[in-house]
DNA sequence: GCCGCTTATTGTAACGTTTCAATTAGCCTC
DNA sequence: GAGGCTAATTGAAACGTTACAATAAGCGGC
């Protein structure tokens, strides 16, 4: 493959001419310009990015790590990152650390030797403090997505969770329902903590009593919020609505009151943190807290990429973004079993 | 940050003691080996990747360009290629083209400067004679997923089309239906005239007759899926069962099925090619016919890498993987309206 | 017509590795 | 004890860029 010296060669000029060419054409003649430009047309010259940031001591390259890309959230978090990120001229290194902190510290490493310029981590389960060093040594800004850590000085975008879990629960004892259950994370993460207490607080502000026995934590994932639902419905004195925390939980409470025969929302209505592409294809339609994934990503980028211009020193922000509520018609009002006869059917 | 020019003051011993260290241990005696190693710990020294990649002219990345990383179906297939390359030593820059040649185009083009040592490349639509030529300038293995591109000399890794479409068609059919409409990609990719001919030749197997209007082109596209089977479930004499051949068109059908309050399979019956993470979890648990996605990727990165090791010189090779029919309840007997009264319910 | 000033162009020294040939040391054989 | 091997270690030359200082050229002012 032709090298830049080849391009001068060619055009006869020096490589230095070839290289502001290609980064700073306006200190270069038209006439040079035009000629080194028809060069590197026909040699078909693609600048080595090794060598380049060897020399200028920055890749272009940027990290982004979540914990499953399979998680619609995630996927949709790297489309809009990978875009901001092409206009800005960075390249972005995808991992997958599928929820296991030995891979997600392994791509730490990964990303050390390739001298990312920037890191944006949508960081999963506990932050050890293996994994905090392992941050600090790449010495590079890093942007936390979906999950702060407090103390660290990180910048980070999140979601209201407190305002998510209040709308959504709200929205249900809206609907009538008093017995409304909650499938959250571990409350030792933050995001799972902020939202208990938004759930408790709506409940707190229409004058329902709390009952722990109705939240369960499945720790974000599908197979745990699938077991929880199952026991939940089974059990006696059943909750009328279940409010889920994530759309992995969402889909194992689904699958739980798919098996279990129950109708939607006439036996048990749903909500649930986080919208699916596909809510709308399914019935019943589901009615669930949308995060702004892709202006988050779009705000992590351009909060790394102003620490990497320099125009954003100083300790980190924290960048609360709002949730949207949009309801559809997977939470209705619950069956008076209890307090008449007459039977509820559709809406 | 430091350099192993660091490490060999470290530990006293020259740079290429240290070099050798990294890469062949076995040629550098014990007691050098132990000393390198803890200055290595010491200055916590990571290799750096640009140098490394300049001197040895591999980058150790590969890339991998998708259409839609929202797509379940590309999501899990760079979760396995993801893992096979780093079994490897690989890392994987993943690109999303979103469907869109000239982004695709650019990322080509991006991937050639990073000097990556091998491609995978899950084309969407037509492969233009741009594409062809940036393909051929990356001088480097190229592996074809999900569909091939024939006289080009690349690797693929396919899905066996046909047996897909006829067995789903097949399944149909011996659940009792005769009007089976088939949504499909365009006929002009290999990948949908396979399909179409498989739906064809269950129809011819089974004696059923083609019908034409049945069959429509929606350009594997959810939105287009989403109109014709409007269109196609307003008619008159509607089709009893529809098969689609991709995951997208089947959510999109799924959205006009659930807006002309039809229910499933009781007014109309669904197979779609791709299964869903959620197929479990809706009512009905949709039939689908699923992709060994990861053996797909896995493969897809095997022969990469035997490429890389030269260990698989010459033409191209073709895999093609098998299907799984995944018999779950979106397809039962159809409603016996023309021929009989009795109202068939459910089960 | 010389001086200083700007603008365009160039040569050369890094950047941090690995490779390769060269050196040293140790040991066996005759 | 000289010669020949193997194994361990080393120094120096790449790899393809960009940054920086230096040179050359053009031009206006006096």
């Amino acid at each position: 493959m032709a090298t830049i010296r080849d391009v001068a060669r060619l055009a006869n000029v020096s490589v230095t001419t070839v290289s502001n060419v290609i980064n700073s054409p306006d200190k270069v003649s038209p006439e040079l310009l035009a000629r080194v430009q028809t060069a590197i047309d026909k040699l078909g010259y693609a600048p080595h990015a090794a060598a380049r940031s060897l020399r200028k001591r920055a890749s272009g390259l940027l990290g982004l790590i979540v914990g499953d890309i399979t998680n619609p959230f995630f996927s949709e978090l790297f489309e809009a990152v990978e875009l901001a990120a092409a206009e800005r001229g960075y390249s972005v290194v995808l991992c997958n650390s599928n929820e296991n902190p030995a891979r997600e510290e392994t791509h730490l490493r990964m990303l050390r030797t390739q001298r990312i310029d920037g890191l944006i981590l949508a960081p999963t389960g506990a932050v050890s403090m293996n994994r905090a060093a392992l941050l600090a040594a790449l010495e590079i800004p890093v942007v936390l997505v979906d999950r702060a850590m407090e103390g660290l000085g990180y910048d980070a975008v999140v979601l209201d969770n407190h305002r998510a879990a209040y709308d959504a629960t709200s929205h249900i004892i809206g609907c009538g329902h008093r017995r409304i259950a909650l499938i959250n994370g571990s409350p030792t993460v933050r995001t799972a903590a902020d939202r208990l207490q938004g759930y408790r607080e709506a409940l707190l502000a229409a004058g329902v009593a709390f009952d722990a026995d109705l939240v369960r934590d499945a720790g974000f994932r599908e197979q745990s919020a699938y077991e929880a639902a199952l026991t939940l419905l089974r059990g006696p004195d059943r909750p009328t609505a279940i409010f889920t925390t994530n759309n992995l939980m969402t889909i194992g409470v689904l699958r739980a009151v798919a098996e279990l025969g129950l109708s939607c929302p006439a036996d048990v209505s749903l909500v649930g943190i986080d919208d699916l592409p596909w809510a709308e294809a399914v019935s019943p339609r589901l009615t669930m807290v949308a995060q702004p994934v892709r202006a988050m990503g779009e705000a992590a980028l351009d909060l790394l990429a102003r620490r990497l211009a320099g125009s954003h020193a100083g300790p980190g922000t924290t960048l609360v973004m709002e949730p949207r509520l949009i309801v559809r018609n997977s939470c209705a009002a619950p069956a008076l079993e209890s307090k008449a006869l007459s039977h509820s059917k559709g809406r």
